[in-house]
RNA sequence: GCCGCGAUGGUGGAAUCGGUAGACACGAAGGACUUAAAAUCCUUUGGCCAGAAAUGGCUGUGUGGGUUCAAGUCCCACUCGCGGUACCA
């Protein structure tokens, strides 16, 4: 009987699907269990191999959890709102959602054949407005709340309204718009002008995260600098929470530590440094407070609003054409440019401690969104001052015992202070500490922790996102009433910005809101009383991934983003498998919106993902031809990898990437290659065994005639050719040998090149278990079959408990190994070597399981995995996992001849033995054949 | 620069609490079946040495030290590779 895993692997599909087996209900008796996979960009390349190792991973999880008798929430959705789908909008003119509406389509097709146990029914994507009325409805709420710094929670901003009126007189005699001014400033959706990061190439700002060396993350383009009115969000206050946060939370280890370096918790002190000839003080911020006798000048940054105070009349002009040049600056340049720039203010400061005057300079190496945007140089313990200082010809006062500061800072916090006054003799650390203590009672600065993480900005001028639901009155923004969300998106005639440099949506004719009716209107109706303009931008890419864990559990309610009895039946999401890559974007913003819904009493956890794995990246593995271009080289002759050091050919071949599916097993198909692009339509070789085809253009047959191609680990993408689809994988050896073979591949966590040599290792596998099913019989198992499972059923639960799910692909086989040996064909055995397998290759064992049943029924959902009854393994205590609990051991050699109950018996009567034992019995002696006995006393 | 992770045969990797390193798979070599090929099955496969053979010995987990009866695993120093991050005072 042959092994026909498409004919199985669709009927099981639609066995699934008919039962609706993997429908998940919020109302169940048992436990809940809640496994979510990071949802998707469906772009319009299609899934790649290297997508489903974390799904596949999830859905062993899920599988196992559920016949473990879990009631398992295991959903799947789309993040479909992005700027690929944009860009191709703005080049073909079609509209963006018809792409993504055909990429999602194009999705779940491939996820379907992979086979996973996904509640469909509760599929979300990001763009329908059942779902961004829910994103709309939170940045409402944020809009109108704000941090009460004392609760350390979001409250809502009537609080602080009734606040100002009853402790500030002057509240009342503001203005609407005073008002809102002011409380702009607490909201945690707020308005303001901020420095952005702007990418003229995608004409939109982009957040923090959304950058990386100057350059944009989706597209790298340049970016620049640029003040604009935009949205934000108060993610900042959320600092410190976000950070105590890490330690209740079960992540790995790096990714907890990206994300405190992101959040970049500093303790430190501000000081007031007066300027001479002046009566106000400015403060600066400086985790080094020990090191204040060494400062030798101050260093403003160019945006800092001290500046405009500071610069003498000789100075401006000179100080002008410093800041002039720096704004124009990108930041990519700023970056690539590192060398020493400033410039001299003309003013001086007072040292607080020394009452020296020291010289106050304009540096762009001080950033201004950090602390005060103002510091205190200390070049002798900072590498930064310190280069600035030999630029300018500063002086360098070194501050601690022995530091040599002749060719560099001393930047190390220890060894004992000098030149310091009564700091004098101290170790740095309690140089701190005191210094700290003395600046607080001198009431000249006080103790302040500043963190690093900024706000982010949320406002993106592009078309395909969510709309705000934001009008404008006065110049000042109100939010929609809540009923009247969705605010749905609108048709535009055109995609790309407006010629005035307004977002798409200013083309948009319908997009104008009036206050009586409640409806959006035609904008050409505007008259500033009752209807007014609705915000131009959307909001920025992590908007809709932020919460969208919580609407699947609930994805239907129409009333709430989730009912209260949802959310306290699943409370928060027991295993999130994705990137690292998130590290610092979605899994921090989706925990500071879902401490938000906390606070607002919305959600009843203040985490939202309790344990979190990161799956590796699977790379490409690109495979090479090699193309002589010595002495008479014709361009179209290639020599066989292993030819391509030979002295003849040495330096004289270029490699060139070739479409790793016409290659197997580093081979080449000699007539793919041919068929493959015109330009190797006459190619000619020189094979691996030296042989060449040069003068007789067919000579041999391929079997005999092998070229080898090179290879290397890339980046999977197109332009390499390195691109393997799933679906070519699962037809060619079905979606069980796929799912095995992603997970063998290595450990989960770990980066590996996608490398096809091997699958057809699992799909023999496969192949020989399927074998072992011809005819179950209703047999009592020996001994040794049951021993043969019991292990497996071990290593098994143990592999997933772990997620090393790697290695159980050896335990199968080695199982299926002794299990053919012992001709094994009872039922009670394959049943259930079957329900272990069903995680990893679901669809292979419904129909092994189906097999071993006496009547047709469908299996999993019923079935309870199998527990290993320890009492199976014992009889060889060598071999199996054997326990040192350190009690006693020796060693001996003995000869590797001897049976276990000899060396025993040498053992325990040898003279030492005795000696230590001292008439006790042993417990338990593990003998290592040949060489080591311990004896567990 | 800083932080994190890693380095084991020809290849991917295993060794789960410090206990027989190289499981399992690929590849390779040889063999069986076959007119032939594919498929399948069997044997060998870290290196070196001895032996006709069974087998035995030595060596071996990036480098150099250390702890231990015992180290791929723990400690110290270093080299290389990967990922993240950066004038954050």
């Amino acid at each position: 009987m042959e092994y026909n895993f498409q004919e199985i692997e669709q009927h099981w599909q639609e066995e699934w699907e008919k039962a609706q087996a993997y429908r998940v209900s919020n109302q169940s008796e048992r436990k809940p269990f809640y496994v979510l996979d990071m949802f998707p960009y469906p772009s319009g390349a299609g899934l790649h191999v290297g997508h489903p190792l974390g799904y596949i991973a999830s859905d062993i999880y899920s599988r196992y959890k559920r016949l473990q008798g879990f009631n398992v929430l295991h959903p799947m959705g789309f993040d479909a709102y992005g700027l690929p789908a944009e860009q191709y909008a703005i080049q073909t003119g079609q509209h963006p959602e018809k792409t993504t509406n055909q990429n999602i389509a194009r999705y779940i097709e491939q996820l379907r054949k992979i086979g996973f146990c996904y509640d469909w029914n509760r599929m979300v994507r990001t763009c329908d407005p059942d779902f961004y009325h829910w994103t709309q409805w939170a940045f409402r709420k944020m809009f109108l709340s704000y941090y009460d710094e004392t609760r350390q929670q979001a409250r809502p901003i009537e609080e602080l309204v009734a606040l100002f009126e009853k402790e500030d007189p002057t509240w009342n005699t503001l203005s609407e718009k005073e008002q809102q001014e002011r409380l702009m400033q607490y909201r945690i959706a707020y308005l303001s002008d901020t420095k952005v990061n702007w990418c003229p190439e995608l004409g939109t700002v982009l957040a923090n995260d959304e950058v990386s060396e100057g350059l944009s993350v989706r597209g790298g383009f340049p970016v620049e600098q640029r003040v604009m009115r935009q949205w934000s969000l108060r993610v900042s206050a959320y600092a410190a929470r976000l950070l105590e946060g890490l330690d209740k939370i079960d992540w790995t280890e790096s990714l907890k530590e990206t994300q405190r370096n992101w959040i970049g918790r500093s303790e430190g002190a501000e000081m007031q440094f007066h300027i001479k000839g002046q009566d106000e003080p400015f403060t600066i911020f400086t985790t080094r407070a020990d090191t204040v006798f060494g400062v030798t000048f101050m260093v403003l940054a160019p945006e800092s609003e001290y500046v405009e105070r500071v610069v003498t009349e000789e100075q401006r002009a000179e100080v002008e054409a410093y800041l002039d040049r720096c704004k124009h600056r990108t930041e990519r340049e700023r970056i690539a440019d590192r060398r020493v720039t400033g410039v001299f203010t003309g003013s001086y400061a007072i040292n607080p401690l020394t009452k020296n005057e020291i010289p106050i300079y304009i540096s762009d190496y001080v950033l201004a969104g950090y602390g005060t945007g103002a510091i205190m140089a200390v070049p002798a313990h900072d590498s930064r001052d310190y280069a600035f200082a030999r630029h300018f010809n500063l002086p360098i006062i070194p501050l601690i015992e022995g530091a040599d500061v002749s060719e560099q800072s001393f930047d190390a916090k220890e060894g004992k202070m000098i030149n310091s006054g009564f700091l004098n003799g101290m170790e740095v650390k309690d140089a701190i500490r005191a210094m700290k203590q003395h600046i607080e009672k001198e009431g000249i600065g006080r103790v302040k922790v500043n963190y690093r993480l900024r706000d982010a900005i949320f406002s993106r001028q592009r078309y395909w996102g969510e709309p705000f639901p934001v009008y404008y009155k006065d110049g000042m923004p109100y939010m929609l009433p809540e009923e009247c969300l969705p605010l749905e998106l609108p048709e535009v005639s055109d995609f790309k910005p407006t010629k005035d440099g307004q977002p798409p949506l200013g083309h948009a004719q319908y997009w104008a809101w009036n206050t009586e009716t409640q409806q959006v209107v035609d904008k050409a109706l505007i008259d500033e009383k009752t209807i007014f303009p609705l915000e131009l931008c959307t909001m920025p890419g992590f908007a809709g991934s932020s919460a969208y864990y919580l609407r699947y559990m609930d994805n239907k309610n129409s009333d709430a983003l989730v009912s209260p009895e949802a959310n306290q039946y699943w409370r928060q999401v027991n295993l999130y498998i994705g990137g690292t890559e998130h590290a610092t974007g979605h899994l921090i913003y989706s925990r500071f919106w879902n401490k938000f819904l906390f606070d607002m009493g919305v959600v009843c956890e203040d985490e939202p993902f309790s344990k979190l794995i990161n799956q590796g990246m699977i790379q490409g593995r690109s495979n090479f031809v090699y193309r002589y271009i010595g002495e008479g080289s014709t361009g179209n002759l290639y020599i066989s990898y292993n030819l391509i050091d030979n002295p003849e050919y040495k330096d004289k071949v270029q490699p060139i990437h070739v479409n790793v599916n016409i290659v197997h097993n580093d081979i080449l198909d000699i007539d793919a290659f041919r068929n493959w692009m015109p330009e190797y339509k006459n190619a000619q070789f020189v094979y691996a065994d030296g042989t060449t085809d040069v003068d007789n253009p067919y000579i041999g047959t391929p079997a005999e005639k092998q070229y080898i191609c090179g290879w290397a680990v890339e980046k999977m993408s197109k332009s390499m050719f390195n691109v393997v689809n799933p679906d070519d994988v699962i037809a060619k050896y079905g979606a069980d040998s796929l799912r095995l073979f992603e997970m063998f591949l290595g450990p989960l966590e770990m980066s590996k090149p996608w490398d096809t040599s091997g699958i057809d290792g699992v799909h023999r596998f496969l192949k020989k278990l399927w074998n072992m099913y011809e005819a179950p019989v209703e047999e009592e198992p020996t001994r040794e079959e049951l021993r043969s499972l019991h292990k497996l059923i071990k290593k098994i639960t143990w592999d997933i408990e772990n997620f090393s799910f790697n290695t159980s692909i050896p335990a199968f086989m080695i199982a299926q190994n002794e299990l053919s040996a012992l001709k094994c064909n009872k039922r009670a055995i394959l049943k259930q070597f079957a329900i272990l397998l069903a995680p990893y290759a679901p669809h292979i064992a419904e129909e092994m399981y189906h097999r071993c049943q006496d009547k047709p029924q469908t299996f999993v959902i019923d079935e309870s995995w199998p527990v290993c009854n320890e009492s199976y393994l014992e009889e060889d205590g060598v071999k199996y996992p054997v326990q040192f609990n350190g009690k006693m051991r020796f060693v001996l050699t003995l000869p590797k001849t001897m049976s276990k109950e000899e060396v025993e018996q040498v053992v325990l009567s040898n003279a030492d033995t005795q000696k230590v034992l001292a008439g006790a019995t042993p417990k338990r002696v593990i003998v290592v054949p040949g060489k080591i006995v311990n004896i567990v006393l």
